[in-house]
DNA sequence: CAGTATCCAGATTGATACTG
DNA sequence: CAGTATCAATCTGGATACTG
């Protein structure tokens, strides 16, 4: 995409009353449905570790409270990236799994982790710098 | 990171105890730094259309206060992905632009955004079953 | 224009129980 | 085990008004 500095209509406004318009951002749906609060920690878990139980999703994750993890868990299964399977024995045993619409997502997370190994060292630096000699401008 | 299912011990447990360990999701280094609440649109915005000042992007992001939009930007700057510039002019003007190191997740936008109108019509789908037909098991 | 300062409403989380 | 139910503590985020 990118045709950097659009041309827009022939006899466009330069910088003064530019029409400028909102314009919606096109990730945004993704981020709903899959990138929110716990979410993408729980899909990631779901899609690196295969299907799981309710416990080990817990534990693995790490500090998440059974209530929080219901309601995402229950979100991704409504929206059709996760599979939850009910086991009717004693002691119940639920599992849950990746669904193929939601293994669409492994490149996505692993371009999203190779950005983070080679980027954030880059970020952290550049808040040390931020925070030494503050902003430039008033 | 990496070694998906460890062998851990030797004898280690199959399902009882299995050894389930906290692990760390490897993406949300990036999620905290460019896909938190506003952090999103503010990128794309400044990817798609360039640098721009204050009232452009307060306008294209359409709805955003002007707290919470300097709020994101003085976290962007810090962290190095968006790129402040003042002009000590009256009346004042000051331009922002994505940083070469913010531009590096263009291709990750791209592949976001194509997913989701690739798929989010499934997912759609998959709400509507979910609510139509609520959940299989107890 | 480019913010900053307040105050407030709503959404998310967390900690703690308590069932089937 | 696999959740659900509550209540309290946060944490953005929104609306509004006000400077340099």
């Amino acid at each position: 995409m990118g045709s950097t500095t659009t041309a827009s209509s022939a006899t466009a406004r330069r910088s003064a009353t530019a029409a400028v318009v909102p314009v919606e951002c096109t990730v945004t749906p993704l981020l709903d449905v899959a990138f929110s609060r716990w979410t993408t920690p729980v899909l990631w878990t779901l899609n690196e570790f295969g299907r799981q139980r309710f416990v080990e999703l817990e534990r693995r994750l790490g500090g998440i409270t059974p209530k929080v993890l219901t309601q995402r868990l229950r979100q991704l299964e409504r929206d059709g990236l996760v599979i939850r399977t009910y086991h009717p024995e004693v002691p119940p045993r639920v599992e849950y799994e990746i669904s193929e619409l939601g293994r669409t997502l492994g490149p996505l997370f692993a371009t999203m982790a190779a950005w983070a190994q080679e980027h954030i060292g880059e970020v952290e630096a550049a808040r040390v710098v931020y925070d030494e000699d503050g902003r430039p401008g008033p």
